[in-house]
DNA sequence: GACCATTTGTCCGTATGTATG
DNA sequence: TCATACATACGGACAAATGGT
């Protein structure tokens, strides 16, 4: 253990790759029994780097609220959380969480009335063309994001859609709210990749950071589609389930 | 579009951070109408930066085959396909690629006998200590690296799995020729994380490159656990499907 | 209180990698 | 190819804080 775990001259600085090793180890609860990371000379002896090294990868792990340096004690562990998404046939956002987090929320970030481009046309069983609203969404348990998501209804079906879901907070209740009561889960794509710029910024994420990417259909009870989303979600905060 | 896609002093050198968008971008068909990335002088523009980062950016994938630039021509696209992974009851790897792929093998790295940690002994519904045999096994499709598994067994039901799997190249054939003729996924865990040093090297990765991890549970047709694993896969190569 | 080992914080200088023009 | 500026990484030395004896 702990010879050659990282690689030079890659174009990845050695501390984020010790920062994200480091990041993994927390949440995995390799520490659990201290709640402190191993000092920076153990680390820098592990990671056969120097300690400066290790004491940037740790500056940028305080700097997102997953670590505390205390001078003389050593670094203390503030957050190791992982939230678990079953994705089942009743996948829920809110009701996944379960226990997990106090608070869930979900913010309307942008709402547009537009054309269904060619993939949501095939995804909604529209005709391309036809119109459609799309939501943009930033989820947050205890007021940590979580993902952010692109959400796309038929706009005939749905309108108001985007006042619903800012009043409710929750996609469930907006579609309630406009007389869908129930509706499931038809198929998840799942994928990951780097975050965009964009999504660095809602998720308060930083570069190099890992999205899982849920693109998602719901129907009603009678198989009929009535959304197609794209959720990106921060990988170090979540897990999915699929349960079979 | 175009403005500010890369950031900064992050650890994460600019021409890393646009060879990963530029080969999620050729993966998700951003370039299917020309065959070709837009020449250096436009991307150094649209990324607002010189065109030697491009030029590092795009060295960097040509020495993983995914383009070639030609003088006086362009650089062209070569490979950009992406694997689909069906997660269901039935799942299994060669079936499910289907003709998605010519040629499906899993190589047999390593082979150990260990006592099961209490992760795998709660897993597998044994008690910590009790033997369980370990495989090392690297999948590939049409002689690319997709995946590497790390999967354990119960040692008394499956003696010699090692040497059936060496011989079938699959698991599925493995457990036919030890007297297990069907089986059947019980649980999925999906996560994404960083490569390490090692699975760069078998899947033929780049620093900074994603995983697709899979922790998976199996069981023969009366419930009991007959595998757990831990699959990584090239993010940038494949994705997984839930059908509900 | 004094003393100690441990651990983080700060400063110096130097070499190499990254990015620009 | 050259020159320039800044980030990264290393090595060493010492200061400051903590928890114990």
């Amino acid at each position: 253990m702990g010879l050659k775990q990282v690689q030079r001259q890659t174009g990845v600085a050695l501390w984020r790759q010790i920062a994200d090793r480091i990041r993994e180890a927390i949440s995995s609860g390799a520490y659990d029994e201290t709640g402190m990371v191993p000092p920076e000379t153990v680390l820098a002896l592990q990671f056969g780097v120097n300690r400066h090294t290790v004491r940037s990868a740790l500056a940028a792990l305080a700097q997102e609220g997953i670590v505390r340096a205390v001078q003389g004690r050593g670094t203390l562990i503030e957050r190791k959380e992982r939230l678990n998404f079953p994705i089942t046939r009743r996948t829920r956002f809110t009701a996944g969480i379960g226990d997990q987090a106090r608070e869930m929320r979900g913010l309307l970030l942008d709402e547009a009335k537009e054309e269904a481009s060619a993939e949501i046309a095939r995804w909604l069983g529209l005709k391309p063309g036809e119109q459609v609203i799309r939501l943009e969404t930033l989820r947050q348990a205890d007021k940590r994001p979580v993902s952010r998501a692109t959400s796309w209804f038929p706009a005939e079906r749905f309108a108001g859609i985007g006042e619903a879901y800012r009043a409710g907070e929750s996609i469930t209740k907006a579609f309630a709210e406009l007389g869908l009561p129930d509706y499931v889960r038809a198929t998840t794509e799942v994928t990951a990749a780097h975050a965009s710029a964009a999504d660095m910024a809602d998720l308060e994420l930083t570069p190099g950071a890992i999205l899982l990417i849920a693109k998602a259909m719901n129907t009603d009870l009678e198989g009929v589609p009535v959304q197609y989303s794209i959720s990106r979600f921060a990988a170090d905060r979540v897990q999915f389930t699929i349960e079979n």
